[in-house]
DNA sequence: ATGGCAGAAGCATTCTGA
């Protein structure tokens, strides 16, 4: 199963790219950030004619998420849930149209576009904490006995100085700080691994440039786009690429897309679960 | 230290992003 997600900073002005992307990398599931329309205006014909079904969670301008799968979405989740009243935090962390969960085939689907915060001095930035904060509280309510959970999106994080060009320029600053670092890894409290990392432990490898600067082209990046996976799915990761060639589109996006494939026949825990099952009866 | 490039809204220019 292929498993994609992709900032395409607005999905009106990709969408023939996305189109042409899907038609050659055939994705099972496609995580969409920074969609940038309301729900009613989001171009949903083209992606049915593929064959996929979409749920979209977006607003006017700004943000946005949508899940565009080949399979059945099932039990779908737009925002935080929350059983709070108007006026409490919830409410204005689920004013930005940043967080679409859903299952499918199994698989729990968390979707997500973290505030970029701006700078580490500025209100925005206090917004991000807060938000990676409820988002650590949402996880756990969602985190299941034995559940096959993927966490995927734009989270305007660097994980490490080697996702960065110029670490030397840009460690502790936004994007790249140790308060944001410390809030994304208690969203992920060790259970929950790195997709890329498992396969590539160098630096150089980078999911968003620039459009400014000559950015692309002097490839001056970072790796801020991830897809988390929980313990129970990363015996049967077989591969996590950046796909950097979009990049280089007439009209890109700044970022490019990263999928990772997974196999979810034939993994020996599986079978083992099949011959438990098999033994209680 | 600042601006640079791009998209949306809406029609000149501002806001936002990362």
């Amino acid at each position: 199963m292929l498993i994609a997600t992709w900032n395409v900073n607005s999905i009106r002005t990709r969408l023939n790219q996305i189109i042409k992307w899907m038609e050659i990398k055939n994705p099972d599931i496609l995580c969409l950030q920074e969609t940038k329309v309301v729900d009613d205006n989001f171009p949903l014909e083209p992606f049915q004619e593929l064959g996929y079904e979409v749920e979209v969670y977006g607003q006017k301008s700004y943000n946005g998420v949508a899940i565009i799968s080949k399979f059945k979405i099932e039990n779908v989740v737009k925002g935080f849930t929350s059983k709070y009243e108007k006026g409490t935090p919830d409410q204005e962390l689920n004013e930005q149209k940043r967080l679409i969960s859903a299952v499918i085939n199994g698989l729990k689907i968390i979707n997500v576009y973290v505030p970029n915060g701006s700078s580490i001095d500025s209100v925005k930035y206090k917004y991000k904490i807060n938000w990676l904060n409820r988002l650590s509280t949402f996880l756990c309510e969602q985190e299941k006995e034995g559940e096959l959970i993927c966490l995927c999106g734009d989270f305007n994080i660097a994980p490490l100085e080697i996702d960065i060009h110029d670490p030397n320029r840009y460690e502790g600053g936004i994007m790249a700080s140790k308060i944001e670092r410390d809030a994304l890894n208690n969203v992920l409290k060790g259970r929950f691994f790195d997709s890329f990392r498992i396969f590539e432990q160098n630096t150089g490898h980078w999911s968003w440039w620039d459009y400014r600067n000559n950015a692309y082209e002097l490839n001056k990046g970072w790796r801020i786009d991830h897809i988390y996976i929980n313990n129970k799915l990363s015996s049967k990761l077989k591969s996590c690429v950046i796909d950097r060639s979009q990049r280089e589109n007439i009209q890109p996006s700044d970022h490019a897309p990263v999928m990772i494939n997974l196999n979810l026949e034939d993994s020996y825990e599986d079978y083992f679960e099949e011959e438990e099952d098999l033994f209680e009866i």
